[in-house]
DNA sequence: TAATACTTGACTAAATTACTTGGTTATGTG
DNA sequence: CACATAACCAAGTAATTTAGTCAAGTATTA
């Protein structure tokens, strides 16, 4: 399926973004510290995520991310899709040449377990995410423990 | 997720294994001929297979493997596990230390998508998948091309 | 007793992941 | 206009995982 760390990643650098955008530009530092992901590769993620128009981007002082479309509008699938990401179990990749040119005997099964992940994933947006309890709540700790670290 | 080939493997050759069962045991030569699955490969699989009592085994010549368990018994997710794969999206591993020993923003999500997956793979069994049509079809392709091959 | 087939453990090439390094370019502020 | 800030970019790399191979066994039965 790949689904690994570069699309969790994605998806909870984007979720902070949009938990902090009503606050203007985010700085990709700010967003590495509060997620404890490396800033360089953040950077690889967003220029992808940017080049797939789910978020841009201002330069210089008080520059930063911002989200380029409504929190309802980006779902997680499209997240993980933008960073390169395939929600697809199927070892042709949709093609039906599993097995020397031919569909393998559980071609349809690993189809089906697909459309079942990619509509769990297409159903769910950032916007969803941002107004659950679970996530306000990690967030606030985050916001927290980002203020301690930057007293002095 | 890690649902890689080793997975896919595992099922097909239950499932091949499966589908021939009546004749009595199947050697793991006819099943990676059958599937195109290396067969040193496949003993690695077998031996996580028996030892989770999925299949059984007998040696000598006319042995082979057999099912050890009704084909309705077998769900696809047991075999996935038992090849040493998990149905697990999140980083933590279901503990809630994905990040800094606290749960990471999208902990929950990927939990619930952990459900959704293994929900489905627990639905389906060998048993389903032998009365499906396209398997069935399929099958009969791979034991024509079997013959085939083996006709001097 | 020879052939068959399972069993085990160690090893390995290739690919992928999750980064790091070392820069360059644009922009708003003093 | 300098300068700090922050986005942007290319290339390299260590660690891990995958998908096997190789080389020896051991048990069973015709």
């Amino acid at each position: 399926m790949q689904l690994t760390t570069k699309g969790r990643y994605a998806v909870n650098a984007l979720l902070d973004l949009a938990l902090h955008d009503s606050e203007g530009p985010v700085t990709l530092a700010d967003i590495a510290k509060r997620q404890s992901i490396s800033q360089t590769y953040l950077e690889q993620l967003f220029s992808k995520l940017k080049r797939h128009g789910l978020v841009s981007s201002s330069r210089g002082p008080y520059g930063g991310y911002r989200l380029a479309l409504g929190a309802e509008e980006i779902s997680i699938a499209k997240i993980i899709y933008s960073v390169d990401e395939k929600i697809d179990i199927t070892r042709c990749h949709g093609k039906q040449n599993c097995q020397k040119d031919q569909r393998c005997l559980t071609h349809d099964l690993w189809m089906e377990l697909n459309m079942h992940v990619s509509g769990f994933l297409n159903g769910i947006t950032i916007f969803d995410l941002i107004n659950r309890n679970n996530v306000r709540h990690v967030s606030k700790q985050q916001d927290f423990d980002y203020v301690q670290l930057h007293r002095n």
